[in-house]
DNA sequence: GCACATGAGCTTTTT
DNA sequence: GCTCATGTGC
């Protein structure tokens, strides 16, 4: 097993005196050195498992994780063993120790969307936009651990000032509600070693070693708290890389790579520079447009790989030329090298953009999966469920009362929860606690109080069997009881009903499944429903061509890789080009390009549609800067009429055939 | 007082 | 294309 090491490997899994600084270059095998070290750590070493806890940024990069410590470790992971995301460790730790927390253990986790309504209620303010940049606000200050007071002091414009008089009262709100945001699974923790250390101790000599992948996203909380796990003893290796730095817009900070060498002046620091991954000309594009950075760690990717093929640069017409010729491409490209689906991926900077990607792949008869998932969760119909689901865990949540109230109708409006809310506020309590007091009589007249009422004994009723019952049975129970698939053929188009009440159908299908594997109720269910990503779990069987957003696909590498839409204005963004901030920009095509085994193509658009105007657009910088070693794909070849687009048809059916017949 | 229909505007990246 | 915001009928 060793033998498929290097030496700077070795030496990075080997050194357990004191905390380790691994600078691990794309594609040098920094996956393996966690996978391997934890190992190490196990059967050499002899730790238990219980006592390692390895730390990842994406439910994605902790799935994979999980999976390689497998096969390292006989094909399961060992029992004990964390490996998870930061906010999934922040759950835990919140939840096992939620009274020092003045939160009751079933607390509900809010999302983005949740957190800006929250702001939008509190300042009445029909605004979503300066909501959303308040809420933004108030979430740096909370990744930088900043309190309502200093905010205060710190605020230099009208919005910061705004925002700081309303953070305060933002937290008070969510405590209200029993409810945390992502940002308070980071410092909540934080806040609780700092003010209890025995606590801090205790969770200190449960984790003995840490290991954190992708070191150098961390924001100034995240760093603090493994400051806090840590402890003196400082055993942890950190991996990371500045070149991949990609989520200063979330507070990661660069810095924490040098304040690690300040907080523990012994940090050893190993650097792996030898790229297994791709060919030579993808390697040394990536090579050449990074040198364009200011660098904080001196680092020289090398590779043993052969030069390999050209990277490719293609200019489009437009976006769905674009997406048109990229299918057509990997239809072509996979009948002549015999590849699978799933060798391609097709990367682009915002999520927008996989739209006409999936629309031309569908028409093309090219399966696909998209990765990032999110959006799954941000569905209506999905929020509908969820809402449901988090007001059976915590009745407190009054945003998931007033969604799953509301939704389906069931003769209730804003007027009775208007009256329900005035009165619930003057008595101090949730909604739901309002409905059941003898006072609500007052506010609200018979038939509002009798429709309210009869909705919190439906909530109450499934509450009693959620802890009793299959979660399977209760939600197929629930979906019956709310009339939702009815609901939904009543008052949408039957396209796009059929389509949302297949959404709700894999997420129940999905969500049964996962408590019967796993023997969990529908309230354990619940408490974790937030923080994972339903798209983790197909993925490995199932022969598509992977879509993602340039920021998911870190971690990932693939034989084939199309970059879409690298151009002025997107790759850079124009919000980056206006606030100077290209090199966070540069590191984002890095990333991009070594995510590349075999072969790059890049495409970019000459015109694009922004809104309703289509405008005129420039090839990326970025392209440029990759240095002279591309194939600059003739313009005319590229517009892809009949004869491209009935060549690759042709491809695909007699792939199809040839699957058929053997 | 409530539900439904139409229209406008918006899209950087994630937990 | 998809969500939210506002106006009209029951």
């Amino acid at each position: 097993m060793s033998a498929h090491l290097n030496a700077p490997q070795r030496d990075a899994i080997h050194y357990l005196d004191g905390p380790s600084l691994v600078l691990a270059g794309a594609g040098s095998g920094k996956t393996r050195v966690i996978t391997h070290k934890i190992a190490h750590l196990i059967n050499a070493c002899g730790l238990n498992p219980a006592n390692i806890a390895a730390i990842t940024f994406t439910n994605k990069a902790a799935k994979e994780m999980q999976e390689r410590v497998a096969g390292l470790m006989g094909g399961r992971v060992p029992g004990g063993l964390t490996v998870c995301t930061f906010h999934a460790l922040g759950v835990k730790i919140v939840r096992q120790e939620a009274k020092h927390c003045r939160l009751k253990p079933q607390f509900s986790i809010l999302d983005a969307s949740d957190t800006v309504q929250i702001v939008a209620d509190i300042t009445r303010d029909a605004d979503k936009a300066r909501s959303k940049a308040m809420q933004w606000q108030i979430s740096g200050w909370k990744n930088a651990m900043v309190t309502p007071e200093q905010a205060a002091q710190l605020a230099d414009n009208e919005l910061a000032s705004a925002a700081a008089l309303l953070y305060a009262e933002y937290e008070r709100t969510l405590r209200a509600y029993q409810a945390v945001d992502f940002d308070d699974l980071i410092s909540l923790p934080v806040r609780l070693f700092d003010e209890h250390p025995e606590v801090r101790e205790r969770w200190q000599n449960k984790l003995r070693y840490l290991l954190v992948d992708e070191y150098q996203d961390t924001n100034r909380a995240q760093y603090t708290l493994l400051r806090h796990l840590a402890g003196v003893r400082g055993a942890f290796t950190a991996v990371g890389d500045d070149d991949q730095a990609i989520y200063a817009w979330r507070g990661a900070d660069v810095e924490n790579l040098k304040l690690l060498q300040q907080d523990y002046p012994k940090l050893k620091v190993i650097k792996l520079e030898q790229n297994y991954r791709s060919s030579k000309r993808i390697l040394t594009a990536a090579n050449t447009l990074i040198a364009n950075n200011e660098k904080l760690f001196d680092k020289r990717l090398w590779s043993e790989h052969g030069a390999g093929e050209q990277v490719t640069v293609t200019a489009c017409r437009d976006a769905e030329h674009e997406a048109e010729w990229v299918a057509s491409k990997i239809n072509a490209h996979k009948f002549e090298h015999r590849t699978k689906f799933s060798d391609y991926a097709v990367l682009y900077r915002g999520n927008h953009q996989a739209r006409l990607i999936e629309q031309q792949l569908r028409n093309q008869k090219i399966p696909y999966v998209i990765s990032g998932g999110q959006s799954f969760f941000d569905k209506a119909e999905i929020r509908d469920l969820i809402a449901y689901l988090r007001l059976l865990m915590n009745e407190d949540d009054d945003l998931a009362f007033i969604r799953a109230i509301t939704t389906p109708r069931r003769g209730i409006g804003a007027g009775t929860l208007e009256a329900l809310g005035s009165y619930a506020g003057r008595r101090h309590v949730s909604l739901f606690a309002a409905t059941f007091e003898e006072g609500a009589a007052q506010a609200l007249n018979a038939r509002q109080l009798e429709q309210v009422q009869e909705f919190g004994n439906f909530i109450n009723r499934l509450q009693y069997r959620a802890t009793r019952e299959p979660a399977s049975r209760l939600l197929e129970d629930l979906l019956a009881a709310i009339r939702y698939e009815a609901w939904l053929f009543e008052h949408l188009d039957p396209r796009e009903a059929e389509s949302k009440w297949s959404n709700v159908r894999d997420f129940v299908g999905w969500l049964g499944r996962k408590g019967d594997e796993d023997g969990k109720n529908l309230i354990e269910l619940t408490q974790t429903i937030a923080l994972i990503s339903m798209l983790d779990k197909n993925d490995s069987e199932f022969d598509g061509v992977q879509l993602a957003t340039l920021h998911a696909s870190k971690g990932l590498e693939f034989k084939h890789v199309f970059l879409v839409g690298v151009e002025e204005g997107l790759l850079p963004h124009q919000s980056s080009i206006d606030e100077d901030k290209i090199e966070e920009e540069r590191r984002l095509m890095y990333v991009g390009i070594t995510r590349a085994q075999r072969s790059l193509n890049i495409t970019w658009c000459e015109r694009r549609k922004a809104g309703k105007e289509a405008r005129t657009c420039e090839p990326s910088r970025f392209i440029e800067e990759m240095g002279g070693d591309v194939k600059v794909n003739d313009r005319k070849s590229n517009v892809p009429v009949s004869k491209e687009e009935g060549r690759a048809r042709i491809a695909n059916l007699m792939a199809m055939l040839e699957g058929r017949g053997g």
